[in-house]
DNA sequence: AATGAATGAGTATTCATTCAT
DNA sequence: CATGAATGAATACTCATTCAT
């Protein structure tokens, strides 16, 4: 009972969080982090403008929160889909998918992702910290196991290797966000591994 | 005589020409696009305000203005750099080399290539006419010399393989940006032209 | 109940947009149009700079609106001062007073709208629609009903003695100037010396 | 001998700055004097930017120059031309043909007379000392000539008559709007009316 | 909690003027 | 005398943020 009074409210507002977000990525993703105006934000959502600073902090926290809101719902995908599988490398398959995905799913979303995030250097190191930072601790905790299990080549440090991973999914997701007839992003997704496998793969003899 | 007599004043405006380019690479780089301001650009490069103008037609220009000069470059040494060489995989390796030392040598060149220029897609395309759409047309005939030659696996198109190129190539630029302790970037060489050799090299049987 | 609840804001923002065009009136006529700077306008109405924005589109909007507003009032006193009135030129002798009174009130207005709105070809283009257009028009027709009546000589168009009455000819050539199609000026001097002569010459018995 | 050798440059300067009056003229009538740029005067007369501060003090003495220069030659003329007339109405007939005559000519000139030169407070003020209160007084004299002679209505004050004759109180008030100690502007209405009604009142027989 | 009117700091750009050549 | 590159002061307008209701 008590629950369900105060449920209510919270409902509400995490509702009314969600729209502001979802607001957030649409324009940003339309004009451009620095040209997009929070009273646009605000007319998105339908709310009033100054509602916006009762749920976050101001225009760059809700850019940060776009980002870790995503990354968080991510990485809990990821690990119940990787939760049954064995084999490392398949399971940084599993999770480069996911990512195309999401990415595919929604491409306002890809586009706030892929550039508006990398504004300064400062930012970045905001993001580093939080959701982005697990999730290449997740990345790279694959390799190592894989490198562990001899199924990914102990040359290719971890470090690097995300990097590569992140980054050839990145100017994929770029061009793909760029082009004029964007096709499907997830038909990036095979060549994507089987290029990237290729390099990392311990081949046998 | 004639030629001093005419060279002085070119030259002059050349060198200040460059030092406004060189005074919008920090500024851009230190405080990102948006945030720089063009009397903190001024007085980087020791001209006045108006004096920016009198050389590129704004803000914006002056952005695109960096990328066209050392894509201009870039492109120019490649050509040098690769005109006696056969095998296009080896020519390849040597742009991509060319790359990364100019990125390590110049770290703020390196942040505005990797991070400012990718605000808003109308930039992008600005951006991908002029030398940047040369650039990865060397590239693109790279790679498809090399699957003529028998060099590169056809599987991978021309296209694909050049936004990996580039997209690792940045992913791992931009670690290097943002890293704490940065080191060499062009560590990545070896390891970064091994992992995609590897998955664009024809495998011979 | 309804009516005071929502009497108070509209009132509120009525007052506040009669103080900002005060202010416009006070400062444009003080320094001139051009000289005139929006933050001492906002400063003189004792509001923010960017409130101005909020009521008018910008610095020509406010002067066009200065006119405008003026008109509005000037058209709406006329209509009620000449309504029970016979005579026609008796009707543009209380036009006139009108007119001369409210520039006699506020020398400021006077100013603003004698000098100041005549900047630009553009602008009076802008000015003649809206209500400026309107007052020609009552100008005009009571002219023509004098005519009409025989109050008026025929011999002056209805058009011209409406511009000499108001002024716009009265220096040989304003509307002239701002006329599409502007015709031999040379051919206003005779009409126009015949309509001051008259005046001033002496009527013989 | 040495007058043509001085001649020469003389001449040569002469010229410069008719050139640089007559893109003045033409450059303030088509933009507007604010609007005007001082470097589009310089090209229009092919000088440099810079020459232009040779011959004049900056942009607003350029303006008063026009004006000056313009009524300079209007008052020779005038004087030539009613030299040998005994009417002074038929003198002031003249006066007034020759000014419209002037403008008709001249449509930039025109417009830059009656529109540009009506900036600020100030500026007027600069502009009634010189050569435009000549104008002036040269036209009050006639018109108190004719009213010695019994040509003109004594009921009109010369002053007032001279207002009316060049316009500055046609449209009800600029010369009042620009004087040092104004009075009431009502008291204008009256013969104002009255003269204007004399020329547009049918005449009973 | 929500509103949205008001705030006012912040900045790219223009252009009259100068002065070294 | 003439040039025109360089100067830098000046300002309309935007928009993130606040706070009285």
């Amino acid at each position: 009972m008590l629950d369900s009074a105060e449920a209510q409210p919270t409902d509400h507002r995490e509702e009314k969080r969600r729209r502001i977000l979802r607001a957030a990525i649409d324009e940003f993703s339309r004009r451009g982090y620095f040209s997009a105006r929070m009273a646009d934000v605000a007319k998105a959502a339908s709310v009033a403008d100054g509602t916006l600073y009762l749920y976050f902090e101001g225009k760059e926290h809700l850019l940060i929160s776009v980002f870790d809101d995503v990354l968080s719902r991510a990485i809990d995908r990821a690990r119940v889909e990787i939760a049954g599988v064995g084999s490392p490398l398949e399971k940084l398959r599993i999770v480069v998918r996911l990512h195309l995905e999401t990415l595919a799913t929604d491409r306002a979303l890809a586009h706030v992702l892929q550039i508006e995030t990398r504004h300064s250097r400062r930012f970045m190191n905001l993001l580093t910290r939080g959701r982005f930072g697990e999730y290449l601790d997740l990345l790279r905790a694959l390799i190592a196991e894989g490198q562990e299990r001899g199924e990914i080549r102990r040359g290719v440090s971890a470090g690097f290797a995300t990097d590569s991973v992140c980054g050839a999914r990145g100017e994929g997701g770029r061009s793909w966000l760029l082009a004029d007839e964007p096709g499907d992003l997830t038909r990036f997704h095979a060549p994507l591994m089987d290029l990237l496998s290729a390099g990392m793969v311990v081949r046998r003899a």
